[in-house]
DNA sequence: AACACATTTCAACGTTCGTTGAAATATGGA
DNA sequence: TCCATATTTCAACGAACGTTGAAATGTGTT
């Protein structure tokens, strides 16, 4: 508490808005809870931001240039070590992923509310194509350039739906659910975020690299389906 | 309209519930809306379901039983049509994976909203450890223990955190929310399960091989953090 | 001190929420 | 037909919702 400035109360509210939407989803929350997390009158919410929508608006936009602009950074600081040679699906995803672990460091606990935010963004049906597309899209369309000339001949879709299988691994692992706790008997645990990083990039690498390979056919049939038997029929 | 029976009230406010749940949130619905689509008075869920969560729960247990007992049958053909040889990760995971397509397409737009309310759960630090520990633990501990056999030596904590990849790339994938429609210009659809299910296989197959490995160290160290940059800092 | 302006509180608005007791209706066996 | 029981509707409860106008308080300038 030496150098710690004090917070305004936009900002306060900002963070206590942040952890709620992020445990409870934007409809499990009230503005009334907000603002008794964040120590004010609930008047104030709509003082600053002048409604709900807008508050949980404000929470997202707060941190998503910071990061978009840290993993923009770390893409190009691959690229310019790599003058000629493009860099390896690895190290690419690693630049990705890399900015989340760094960010949660530098403050602890308040990224990590913002991640969760995320990942329930992304799996819903409602918000997540419209404002994952918002967000991320720009910069995600970097990242798949630089996996696309580290693939080379690699078919346009099996780079998209591969970075989609990343997308899915990516936001439901820093959401930190407790699922692989329980799962696990507690041999993994979800708040451990170095062991979720040091396996998502070999993971992930893999998965690219085994799918965006260049075909002779271009209709995908690899997989084939199977009827179910019978007796599970209802 | 030739065979079909005339559904029960009860299932009417299930089918409603289950639609309504998986596109806004338990919290983003209310009762009245439930019952206005179930073209019933709204205390009529009450005499069927006595709360709201309990109507939710119900939701999720109608479909539950079904979907596992039909994964576990695709695993055992697997395994009985391999009766020395383990079969393969890959075969594994799409005998994890096609009995979602399969129930997909025996009742058209009946899981679909189901696989989205799953995806929901999934990713909820409210709910997400909870609920699919308790639905789905028992048969993902089986499929986990074929994948073991498969992948002989293989470090515990790397095969649970490699399933965990698998799981958010699973569910992200099964709620199409629309996204990889956005992000790859409309050459990908989140509706093509065909599409998804011939590319999701080989992909985290590749993922659980690369991973799931014999290793000299113990300790995991494969992945080195990066700092970041001091211009990005705020 | 007096002022303009930003910030915060107070008290309430109309609406909708989940839920319920009691009445009305349908159903099926005696 | 009558009755017991299951199903469905009606009308309302208190509580909590998002939101707001106006008053009170703080802050910095002249």
């Amino acid at each position: 508490m030496a150098k710690a400035k004090k917070k305004s109360s936009r900002d306060r509210i900002l963070d206590a808005a942040e952890k709620l939407f992020a445990q409870h989803g934007f409809d499990g929350v009230t503005m009334r809870q907000i603002m008794r997390a964040a120590g004010a009158d609930v008047a104030l919410a709509y003082y600053h931001f002048k409604s709900k929508r807008d508050l949980f608006d404000a929470v997202m936009l707060r941190r998503v240039e910071l990061l978009n602009e840290i993993r923009l950074e770390a893409l190009e600081d691959l690229e310019r070590r790599h003058k000629d040679n493009p860099p390896t699906v690895e190290e690419i995803i690693s630049a990705f992923v890399n900015p989340l672990l760094e960010l949660l460091a530098r403050e602890q606990g308040k990224w990590r509310h913002y991640y969760a935010l995320i990942a329930q963004i992304n799996n819903s049906t409602e918000f997540g194509g419209e404002l994952m597309t918002r967000y991320f899209d720009p910069l995600v369309k970097r990242f798949i350039g630089a996996l696309r000339r580290a693939l080379p001949e690699c078919d346009e879709r099996d780079l998209f739906w591969s970075y989609h299988f990343l997308s899915g691994a990516l936001t439901l692992t820093f959401a930190e659910t407790g699922r692989i706790d329980n799962l696990s008997g507690g041999i993994c645990r979800s708040d451990d975020m170095d062991a979720a990083n040091a396996r998502m990039p070999a993971f992930i690498a893999a998965g690219f690299k085994a799918l965006c390979v260049p075909r002779k056919q271009s209709a995908p049939k690899r997989a084939k389906r199977k009827t179910v038997s019978r007796r599970a029929r209802k």
